[in-house]
DNA sequence: CTTATATTTCAGAATATTCTGAAATTAAAG
DNA sequence: CTTTAATTTCAGAATATTCTGAAATATAAG
């Protein structure tokens, strides 16, 4: 990736804003739009250059891209520095940034729900509205969770697959 | 909602936390936890006192929940101030949201590479791993996007139906 | 029309986040 | 061990976001 076309500058561009969108710094989702489409890994300083930002930044948000799965450091023989990749497969990489969603805000969501429920309990609280909308909540997280275990086990292909075939099944299922 | 208690208070704070890591401020996820959990709609004077914020600030954030079509209007006979209420189907809550959120990030990206591609195609541009990678992404995210076409529309209980049913499905379908 | 109440707007303050650049640390090569 | 290259850390600068409070506007009641 020596030098960016205007392709490539669109796509890395439109990738840094949907991240701030999303919690996730500019430079983070730049970073990973770069490593996704290119041909081999990079090293942090041709990260540095490619983008313009601090080399500081490309270290710190390197590591977050690292915390995140997303990305993995790489070796090229005869060079000591780091390289880093980032997965080509969409679906895999969709998977990945779910799972680590799931563990950051829905499992300490469930989490806080159930305690309120169980804090209602033990005080004989009798306020029967509060404690039916934290339970329905609950239930919809709990059962979005469990559908999510069972679906994001699958392969890519049986993904495509399902993705696919989606108004059939609905149908079959007499639910439309 | 005169008084929070503790479990009102520890619900509206952490639903607060959950929407900033979401690009939603603090406030407008707070406003929204109150009025999901009111048993009755509330006026902005009585969201402003309860959650202690400045009254600006409050029409400010309510403006941005009816923008997201999660907050509506109502009115109370022989008082002339407006009242504001939001959903309890937790399922529909969410397909809003999903509604929005794909309107004002999904299908922009679509776009973006949809252009990115033409341009590479105009210009006969020969760099063929790019394109590779761009067409993946273009074609994940539209299969995600038909997907959400057809199941968004399922009612709360259909929806309730099929994710009970999530493991016999792709057991049935031979995915799993 | 006048008064009282309710709501919105917006400039700037407060806060939170992100980024930089210099210094410190680590690690390989000689 | 010394030198050189690579990386990380972190204080403070730059930036972006959110919030406040006062003023302006709107709307209903009398």
């Amino acid at each position: 990736m020596p030098e960016l076309s205007s392709v490539h500058k669109k796509f890395i561009l439109h990738w840094g804003e949907m991240g701030t969108r999303w919690g996730i710094s500019r430079t983070v989702a730049q970073i990973h739009a770069l490593l996704y489409i290119s041909p081999e890994p990079l090293n942090a300083g041709e990260i540095t250059n490619t983008l313009s930002v601090a080399r500081s930044n490309v270290s710190i948000s390197l590591k977050e891209l690292q915390s995140w799965g997303l990305v993995k450091i790489s070796h090229v023989i005869g060079d000591r520095r780091d390289h880093f990749e980032t997965m080509t497969d969409v679906w895999e990489m969709f998977r990945v940034v779910m799972d680590e969603r799931k563990r950051r805000e829905v499992d300490p969501t469930i989490a806080m729900l159930e305690e309120c429920l169980l804090e209602m309990e033990e005080t004989s609280d009798t306020d029967a509205h509060t404690r039916e909308r934290l339970d329905s909540l609950r239930e919809f997280f709990t059962t979005a969770h469990d559908w999510y275990e069972q679906t994001s086990k699958l392969s890519t292909a049986s993904y495509r697959k399902l993705a696919g075939m989606g108004g059939m099944v609905l149908r079959a299922l007499k639910l439309v």
